[in-house]
DNA sequence: ACTCAGAAAGGAAACGTTTTCACGCCAAAC
DNA sequence: GTTTGGCGTGAAAACGTTTCCTTTCTGAGT
């Protein structure tokens, strides 16, 4: 009875001219048609170089019949590994990570790990919930992309043993988790670079946007724009920093509160590229040129930062290279590797496009005709 | 010594005041530390109102004492689902699909699945892999939003007795492949009303740039335009529709290419935001203005469409309803419903903004100037 | 021809769950 | 007091691999 089972699924196997099988086929079902032991059959698709070279034949023979297609799961399990990487981002679709993700990809599949995402957009998870989701083995390890910071609390990792493999890329981290390993530019000294750059074009007055309030990383990039304005003619001022909350929105809020100052700032430093984009629709708005009234620089370089009106000037990163590096390092962790705890710092660099110019003095105000570069 | 081994187990976790214990506890050990059986732990955690209280009351404790946590891959294993749903999508970083992540997010923390992501970018796959990986239990299902068509040749999902869970999101298909479930938006009578909308506009020289030669969505839309004109004044011209390859560069390109035309369309319809963008981007290099020289019309109202300069009149698709419907579309598929064959269609609408206008009458032509909207 | 080493293959355990089945117990019905 | 039924629990099988260990085979060296 069991044997009749077996030749009808394998004559299935033979008779449909196909490899896709009603039933499904596992390495037994295999062994059998090949004429070997399941182990031999294990070996051939794992170690192909410690079976000879007709077992092996005639095995890949038996595999084709039968249209097997190892179950991943069952070996997943006896492994212990799940070939798969968390990575956490606030959404899909924010132009910024498209770059680090390539990057991510990309080792992912040259290493032969996927890709699981989890955004936090919508709820806002605590770095100890991916702690216990890789301790349950849903996946390897976590890759940490999520802008408005996951870390509310002290987390469990402090008080751990430190052995989750788990990476940030782009995002600062508070001090008290300092200790995590991350992939990122330093933010504090590129924002300074970028503001000290819109002081020698000659502004005074000089607007900050931050992201979102519990960003570190933006929280960073606001520190470097304090550095560079506290060697400023006019120095600090409080006024000129205003919450953009990382959205749209936000800025266009921002925005309209740094225009109504009395004295409105001849340039804005926004913390991302999408706050750039807003505050110019905004400066616009409200009957200014850019950069003839307003000056505006952003921060990421996203696809669209060379193709708005007028092309944004911008900080830009290698986030490709982010993304490959952010991976490596987590699957060394993966791999139990010693990482160490310091972050990998990558270079960035500022690109000087039409959305920054120096301010226009009382006297040359007028209408000048800017033509957009190719 | 193997007692000696449990003990030791048991007081590490207990000792370290925390839950997270070196070594990795399993049911076994739970079921020891609350004297029961292994079954009555796997019954506490999957049906606990079988359980009598004061046992469940039991297992909970041993579960908090020594930091249990279910381990995935075995559990996975046995039921036989991966609980991971495939997503194929070209890149992330692209804002369209943002909405649809977040449906498809939202119904999948719902029903306990996590999302696996596979960009084409870079390699461009064949479906067949996709039902490989299905059926090799790497996912439970797929769902295929990737514009530019993975479909190259006659797959094996139409040889096959199609009981492999997949549906495709936004995307269009060819022929063959009808009888792939999807859930998207009528592209082809949406295209058709967005021009119609310039004809009404009173423009007769429409140009159409279309997305990626592959990809069947945008052809769609480019039939949609092609039934429009044909009952248009000047009827249709071949040069008036140009590649635009789905990229931002390809965009700017046809837009160059229209713009050269001896007599120059007074619209542009184009069969993407992104593309849209670059377009505007184009045109107002050249000198021109929109919409006072030239309308343009985009598909998809990305996040920024509406912060452009000017904002974009654009089609917009219920993105999140698509990747909920979507999803749960595949979870039927999953649990062995039924789902049919027939496209799920969803409405569309025309948003308009202030990238369209009559065309500029030659007599008429001059400087107004707009103001931008709230 | 005999031994022996190394290569190739087979047998069986193990991975951590879930689930089926059977058993024991207690309460209610006779 | 015996039967019946149902509830709670335990024992053990099963899921499909990989891997360790053992056995068998092969060919070369004596």
């Amino acid at each position: 009875m069991r044997l009749q089972m077996k030749t009808f699924r394998f004559c299935e196997g033979l008779n449909s001219g196909s490899h896709w099988c009603s039933v499904k086929m596992s390495i037994k079902d295999v062994a059998k048609i090949a004429g070997v032991s399941i182990s031999t059959v294990s070996r051939c698709l794992n170690s192909p170089e410690n079976v000879k070279d007709k077992t092996l034949a005639a095995v890949q023979s038996a595999i084709e019949q039968t249209g097997y297609a190892p179950n991943a799961l069952a070996r997943n399990f006896r492994r212990g590994k799940t070939g798969l990487v968390m990575v956490v981002l606030q959404s899909v679709g924010l132009p910024f990570w498209e770059g680090v993700m390539r990057g991510i990809n990309g080792v992912a599949r040259e290493e032969g790990y996927s890709i699981l995402i989890r955004e936090t957009a919508s709820s806002l998870p605590e770095l100890d919930d991916y702690l216990k989701m890789v301790m349950s083995k849903e996946a390897d390890g976590i890759i940490i992309l999520a802008s408005p910071s996951p870390f509310s609390s002290a987390s469990a990792y402090s008080t751990q043993d430190r052995r989750t493999p788990i990476v940030l890329g782009c995002e600062n981290v508070t001090d008290e988790l300092a200790h995590i390993p991350s992939v990122r530019v330093d933010n504090r000294q590129a924002a300074n670079e970028a503001t000290r750059y819109l002081l020698q074009l000659g502004h005074e007055r000089i607007g900050f946007i931050t992201g979102s309030r519990g960003s570190l990383l933006t929280r960073d990039r606001e520190r470097g724009y304090w550095d560079a304005m506290k060697t400023s003619p006019l120095g600090q001022h409080r006024d000129w920093v205003v919450n953009g909350d990382q959205s749209i929105e936000g800025a266009r809020r921002a925005t309209r509160k740094l225009l109504s100052l009395a004295e409105r700032p001849s340039a804005i430093f926004c913390a991302n590229d999408e706050m750039a984009m807003a505050c110019i629709y905004e400066i616009k708005r409200s009957g200014l040129s850019v950069p003839e009234d307003v000056s505006v620089l952003g921060f990421d370089d996203i696809r669209y930062a060379a193709i708005m009106d007028p092309p944004l000037t911008t900080v830009v990163q290698p986030t490709e290279e982010i993304g490959e590096r952010t991976m490596r390092r987590l699957l060394n962790a993966i791999e139990g590797r010693d990482i160490g705890e310091a972050p990998e710092i990558v270079e960035h660099r500022l690109i000087v496009r039409e959305s920054t110019a120096p301010p226009q003095s009382e006297t040359t105000a007028g209408e000048k005709r800017r033509e957009l570069p190719v």
